[in-house]
DNA sequence: TATGAATGAGACTTCATTCAT
DNA sequence: TATGAATGAAGTCTCATTCAT
């Protein structure tokens, strides 16, 4: 669909490094990567500065993972795990609350998330289309659409007649818009006295639309 | 704010070319810009590629423009400038219509916008972080900013106390993240059945918020 | 038919070198690589060491042809073509001698034919199937067949009644293989004094072979 | 002789395995090496995946055999053997017989003897001029020769007046030349039908040559 | 002795950019 | 001013070989 996308790389990783060792090596060079996509960005971060970054031979690298493409992707890999696991926690938490309080709690989750290392979800945000990786992020999207979906569906009572996928996706797509672009953008937004606005506003937004 | 972004290269056209036949290459030279870029990606774009695409030499090429990067920016600012038009416009038409039909007609003018080239759209979305034009989709966003807060400004009657600086952060934010996913990631969304529904929906959005 | 062969790199030129300076370049480029092949041998020839000795960069070598492959098939037709001149020329003038004066005439300018430059005929011959220049081979070796084949169907008065498709076959063969070796493996047999005997007996060997 | 091969690599075995253990994994090294000369290619067949295809490790692989060149050279000489023992036999079996009888039998044995494992035979013909094993390859060819010439000596009253050296010369260069070319370029001559007649013709040429 | 993780020189290739014509 | 040949730094990746465990 995307024109000129044919032979992209490999993104999957070579060997799974049972050894402790090699364990060692694997986790330096993700770390390293990531170091590095912050601090250069993604095309200065070449894969012998990788390998230096993370004190390792440009060897070492290629023995664990096929191509640049893949050790970002083992980045997002990482970095989407983070978020995923702070937003399910979220939403457990969540469920029984009332719709206004529980989708608040929501918005200040999602501010969150994105703090959890802002400049590198800021590089990954830009690069991820070029990774290949756009399905894993689609997984990503998909797990937190499906998630906030039950979530609307387990309060069905407070919500006005509306198809919910469709509920679902402008939910999640404005909240998703708003704190990302907040926390990137914005982030004079964010400041002790001016956060709670936001997450007010942001919870109107929603709860208007959706009672 | 970026990290490591210093030294980039220059992204300002070289000559004005008053001249004719100037005008028509550096035109060629855009055009074919655009194109390799939806066809092959901003990598693949080599510049020997695209003043090849353009009937040019290399050595033209660098006579207009003074780097690869200032010829992205010229795309893109030909880009913004047509999406600008289009925005402007719809803004004028709605200044007197009573808010919920204006913020519908605004939706499905931001569609509509989003449809100019979606392709190229994609690709400038993916590469504009990497070619310090930051700053000129700053300035776009800043004008549709300041239109809409006008919008909203001579509108105040019809809504709610509300900060008008976040107001307008909060609905220009989110019109263009569900037009733009829908667009770009939804497009099954947009058949003629569906389109309306979610313009119904984004309309609901904005005026139940505002209102 | 050969094994792992698959993705064989490209070896044709890609481009054809119009102008002056071009063709030098390209010129300097096959000499050097013939200079290098003899010098070093395949493997040591690198890319940018053919470019280091043609006094060029390695970008011009690229620019010529696409890899190192092609620039030793670039090599390999150039010499196949020598040698099918020398070879040509010796069938032509031979074409109306009796056999045994004419055979005698044909082995001397294999002889001579390897004699060309043998210590690039030695690399190449080496070399040659891993270029996937085998086609061209058999294409040179297909020439030379054809035409000694009508240089026997011409002579059929003189031979005794044999398949001659067969008999080509065991000629062809023979001559390559004995000049070859001789020039290659056995110089001394080349001295002046025994460089006769040994044209006598090959010439022996076809003589009483055919007739 | 050749130019620029100096410093070549080692290419004798590391120790003589006299344990049954090591014997073991030097026979698997040395087959793993062949089977994948024969699937990949010289180039192809790197020492990690010969360690690998032999179920050893590298580091193993480095105990036995100093460098991948005593490798191969340790395979050519194993497919070596195996063809002297061919030859040999033949040779001791045919010494005995009539001239004409005994050089049918000899070229029907060549032809045999291509055939034990043509593509192994194949691919170390191509690299065996890589390996330094060109010495060995002579050895072999002198052993060759040498019998041969025995043969041709215990044969006198049956030849006409020649040198003998050089008739074996011829017979050896052309026997070998015939049956190699046909077993890997001309394998439809080979044909059940047609084997015969090969072997008629490489006979006649051999006994009308020496008579 | 065996293992396999680690090494790093070096191969091939691209492409933004310059400059002689 | 236009041309396009030439440049060469830099990037990706491989693989023979070593060495700590």
């Amino acid at each position: 669909m995307l024109a000129g996308m044919s032979r992209r790389p490999l993104t999957t990783p070579r060997k799974h490094a049972s050894q402790e060792r090699s364990r060692a090596t694997v986790d330096a060079l993700v770390e390293a990567t990531a170091r590095l996509l912050v601090r250069e960005g993604f095309d200065k971060a070449s894969t012998n500065r990788i390998a230096q970054e993370a004190g390792v031979s440009v060897g070492s690298l290629y023995q664990y993972y096929p191509s640049k493409e893949a050790l970002v992707a083992a980045v997002i890999d990482r970095h989407n795990g983070e978020l995923m696991q702070v937003v399910r926690a979220a939403l457990v938490e969540v469920a029984s609350l009332p719709i206004e309080k529980a989708l608040r709690r929501l918005v200040a989750t999602a501010i969150d998330a994105h703090r959890v290392d802002p400049k590198l979800h800021r590089v990954l945000a830009e690069q991820i289309p070029r990774t290949g990786r756009l399905e894993k992020i689609a997984t990503f999207n998909r797990e937190y659409f499906v998630l906030f979906r039950d979530f609307l569906e387990s309060h069905r009572g407070e919500l006005r007649a509306v198809d919910l996928e469709l509920a679902t996706f402008v939910c999640v797509t404005s909240i998703e818009a708003l704190t990302h672009t907040a926390v990137l953008h914005r982030s004079e937004m964010l400041s002790d006295e001016r956060a709670a606005t936001l997450v007010d506003e942001a919870t109107r937004l929603m709860v208007r639309y959706l009672r």
